[in-house]
DNA sequence: CACGTAGTAA
DNA sequence: AAGAGTACTACGTG
């Protein structure tokens, strides 16, 4: 009976039972995603928070999903039938009791299910993995001798979760399995190998899952010819069908009248194999109109097995569209260039250097990439420091073609420019640069650019200069796309770009595929599938990024400082929290300890005021948004090269923009709000410090964080994706001998008033507003009352479990060592550096 | 070249 | 749970 609901269900009857009339009275809420969800299926999957994983009650659902169509109506629409494919999981725990109070997590998952049903085979211990029936959960045993293998398995077929020590987290999702589709694999294949895996015969709901998530995967591809895109697909009965499809077949174009505004001319010549569309079709004969369309295309390919390709041209601008719709009908586009076969465009002269190493890893991702002899698109996950740019370059020597490479800022393309230099055969002569500042074209016939999203994307009226490029750029054809830092792409102003250039293959590297928005998703049609996920604890136990030992130095208020913090608005808090005296000793404590160390410290702020007034007062350095190209560089050099620069301090164009020398040591003063990106970018600065192992640990990683304010919540949130990764963070209650530090700022009560003098006066400049004195007390108390209150049942220690269970921080390991260190107040420091989360 | 402005992001 | 404030880039002007 279970298996009837399924099938009922996919067609708009969801949630069974208890749901059903909410569904049941029109099939067009399917359509209209009235079941959303950026939820399942969206960018927290990887950050795994409760909140978004949970199964909504049905009024939450209604809710957010308007909110939802105002924003992207059109990109939800597609998230919506595809998360709406994950969510016929969702039957077991959707009709249990009231998820609301179970965190999403491994134990929540087994405390509101009961399994026991499920018999477990005979030789289950030496199994490693396990999936719930329910949603398509995977969890793996990491510690069992087949995780290794497993591992690469599930990284394949579904989307990593969290990745602890001892116990994995998967989810099987219909993006997952498009993904492993578009890799090569079969349907069968994964269903023997999750079978061979699992403890428990695998679920009927997931084998039918699957099979009907892959059955129509691959078939439909989209392809680039003399700078037009053609939708092919080698059976013609598919063809008939999307070419009836409302959205797609109004998109078709006529490939003869509308020819493309560049180069149409020299076209038509060059397709001779495609039929021309007659104009004397009946277009209510439906057979003829197909006839006259489906053209039959030979491909100059020396591979027989594909003889007939069905196509249709669209237009540049319903690229995008087209996707999107092929997505909803369970036809995902899947892009791929057969690059070895292009000989429209002229190859480039480019190798890598026989001195170029690429690593295991590296490899791997490569082999997803150019598995069957194409270049398919993709994203691939890599840590920073990890060598994405070796990555990118390594593909773009494959391909051989003209490559465009987009970064985030002209420090970064000009870290491509010399990278590309570096590592490969490449000509200077080959290398154009556009940015704002230095606008080159190649004038051979074949080349690399490298550019910034920001000026490809401008919508602006450009310079003339400028507008020369880019129809240089538009106007041709290229190989390949390098898109740094994707997880910036799914901005409106972003994607733009993916249409304007016509890139036959395109590459998409990050290191943190999550946003705090429901925008992540969007890559799966802009880009493509992610083609390869790295695991950054496994890269960092054999050594290719640092061994970073994570913490969070809890700095208590002072008692002016946190009485201001009390009657503030919220955005004077943040002042007085970043400006907390005992943070900023923390600051100069730990930047001493390490400096002693011999490591080499950045010190990152969000705000520019706090900015300069730690970096003066410590008399360090200091790089922000306005400082000259020609300071930053200078700083930079003495940083890396002199022995008596240690210490930086940044603001966030160091998330970004900037190349760092090699960092041991990373203190956090201020961030911005919950961004898990942010932290997960800020961390990935010193992951390429690999040099000193003596204490177990490479690299540390600090977020100063002043102790019951709303930098709490923050930083729990920030820390979700690390925690995820497997990176464990340690709480510090106290940092022993801050006290006694010699020259210890702010050390007495005088100076911590006329910093608060300071940072009030600053306040009200900033905000424009009086602020408050003696004279609002009488008035104000009420408010401050409740806020104090307010404040205490979230940070007291009532709800500390809420705190760390309760948020995004799932495993046991991490909350049972917050609730330790909270309670003893001890030292830590000097245990920080040896207790590994071994165990 | 320094500065202000606009658009964009998190 | 949501908002508004902040910084950054590209580009035009005196």
């Amino acid at each position: 009976m279970a298996e009837h609901q399924y099938q009922t269900r996919s067609k708009g009857g969801l949630y069974s039972n208890t749901d059903l009339n909410y569904f049941s009275d029109d099939s067009v809420a399917t359509d209209n995603s009235d079941y959303d969800d950026g939820f399942i299926d969206g960018d927290d999957d990887m950050g795994m928070t409760n909140a978004s994983s949970r199964p909504k009650p049905k009024k939450q659902v209604r809710k957010t999903n308007q909110k939802n169509k105002k924003n992207n109506s059109s990109t939800n629409e597609t998230l919506n039938k595809l998360a709406a494919k994950d969510q016929t999981f969702l039957h077991d725990v959707q009709t249990d009791a009231p998820p609301d109070f179970v965190p999403d997590v491994v134990s929540g998952l087994f405390r509101r299910n009961d399994f026991s049903y499920l018999k477990l085979k005979p030789d289950h211990a030496s199994r490693p993995l396990w999936i719930s029936p329910g949603d398509g959960r995977v969890i793996l045993e990491s510690f069992s001798p087949l995780a290794e293998q497993a591992q690469d398995f599930l990284v394949t077929i579904a989307e990593p979760v969290s990745r602890p020590s001892h116990i994995h987290e998967y989810k099987i999702t219909a993006y997952s399995l498009y993904a492993a589709v578009s890799v090569g694999l079969e349907t069968d294949d994964i269903i023997a190998v999750l079978d061979r895996l699992s403890k428990v015969p695998v679920a009927p709901s997931i084998i039918n899952f699957i099979k009907s998530a892959t059955v129509s995967y691959g078939k439909v591809k989209l392809v680039i010819k003399h700078n037009r895109y053609f939708v092919e697909t080698s059976q013609a009965d598919i063809l008939q069908m999307l070419l009836k499809d409302p959205v797609i077949g109004s998109l078709r174009i006529d490939s003869d009248a509308t020819p493309a505004p560049n180069k149409a001319g020299s076209q038509q010549a060059s397709r001779p194999n495609e039929s021309a569309p007659s104009e004397k079709v009946d277009p209510n004969d439906v057979e003829a109109v197909f006839s006259s369309v489906v053209g039959e295309i030979r491909l100059d390919d020396d591979n027989d097995d594909i003889d007939a390709v069905h196509a249709f041209e669209i237009a540049n601008e319903s690229v995008e569209i087209v996707k999107k719709r092929c997505q909803e009908i369970d036809y995902p586009v899947l892009e791929e260039y057969d690059f070895r076969n292009d000989h429209r465009n002229p190859d480039l002269d480019i190798d890598l250097k026989p001195s170029t190493q690429i690593r295991p890893y590296q490899e791997k991702s490569l082999s997803k990439m150019f598995g069957n002899g194409r270049a398919r698109s993709g994203i691939i996950v890599l840590p920073c420091g990890a060598g994405k740019t070796l990555v990118g370059i390594t593909a773009a020597c494959t391909i051989k073609k003209s490559v465009i490479v987009l970064c985030t800022s002209s420090v970064s393309v000009m870290q491509w420019r010399q990278q590309f230099l570096q590592w490969c055969t490449l000509q200077p002569e080959n290398v154009a640069v556009f940015t704002s500042d230095n606008k080159e074209m190649f004038q051979t016939e074949s080349g690399l650019v490298v550019s910034t999203y920001s000026m490809v994307a401008n919508t602006r009226n450009r310079s003339h200069d400028s507008q020369k490029v880019m129809d240089f750029l538009t106007g041709r054809e290229w190989g390949f796309i390098i898109l740094d830092e994707v997880h910036v792409v799914p901005a409106a102003m972003f994607r733009r770009v993916v249409t304007t250039i016509a890139a036959h293959a395109k590459l998409g590297l990050t290191a943190t595929l999550v946003r705090e928005d429901d925008k992540i998703s969007d890559l799966n049609f802009l880009i493509g599938p992610k083609l390869y996920e790295a695991n950054w604890m496994e890269l960092s136990q054999k050594g290719h990024i640092a061994n970073v030992q994570c913490a969070e130095v809890w700095c208590p208020m002072t008692a002016e400082f946190y009485q201001e913090y009390l009657r503030e608005n919220a955005r004077k808090r943040m002042l007085l929290y970043i400006m907390n005296p005992t943070k900023f000793q923390a600051c100069q404590f730990l930047i001493q300890y390490h400096e002693k160390r011999g490591d080499k410290i950045i010190v990152f702020s969000d705000n520019v005021y706090a900015l300069q007034e730690y970096a003066l007062k410590l008399g360090k350095p200091f790089i922000y948004g306005s400082t000259p190209q020609q300071e930053r560089m200078n700083i930079l050099q003495n940083f890396q090269f002199n022995d008596q620069i240690n210490t930086i301090f940044l603001s966030k164009v160091g998330d970004t923009s900037i190349d760092l020398p090699e960092a041991t040591c990373l203190i956090q003063i201020s961030s911005h709000y919950g961004s898990r990106r942010q932290e997960a970018q800020r961390l990935g600065r010193i992951l390429r410090a690999k040099r000193r192992n003596d204490e177990g640990f490479n690299a540390f990683f600090y977020s100063l964080v002043s102790k019951d304010t709303q930098e709490m919540y923050y930083s729990t949130k920030r820390q979700a994706f690390l925690v995820d990764q497997g990176y464990a963070f340690k709480v510090i209650t106290h940092l022993h001998g801050m006290e006694s530090l010699p020259n210890l700022t702010y050390s007495t009560a005088r100076e911590r008033r006329e910093l608060l003098q300071e940072v009030l006066l600053k306040n009200e400049e900033a905000a424009g507003i009086e602020v408050g004195d003696d004279a609002e007390n009488s008035v104000g108390r009420g408010a401050h009352a409740n806020k104090k209150a307010k404040s205490k049942a979230v940070r007291g220690e009532g709800s500390l479990s809420g705190l760390a269970g309760g948020e995004d921080m799932a495993y046991v390991e991490y909350s049972s060592n917050r609730n330790k260190d909270l309670k003893e107040h001890h030292p830590m420091i000097r245990k920080l550096y040896y207790r590994n989360a071994k165990k």
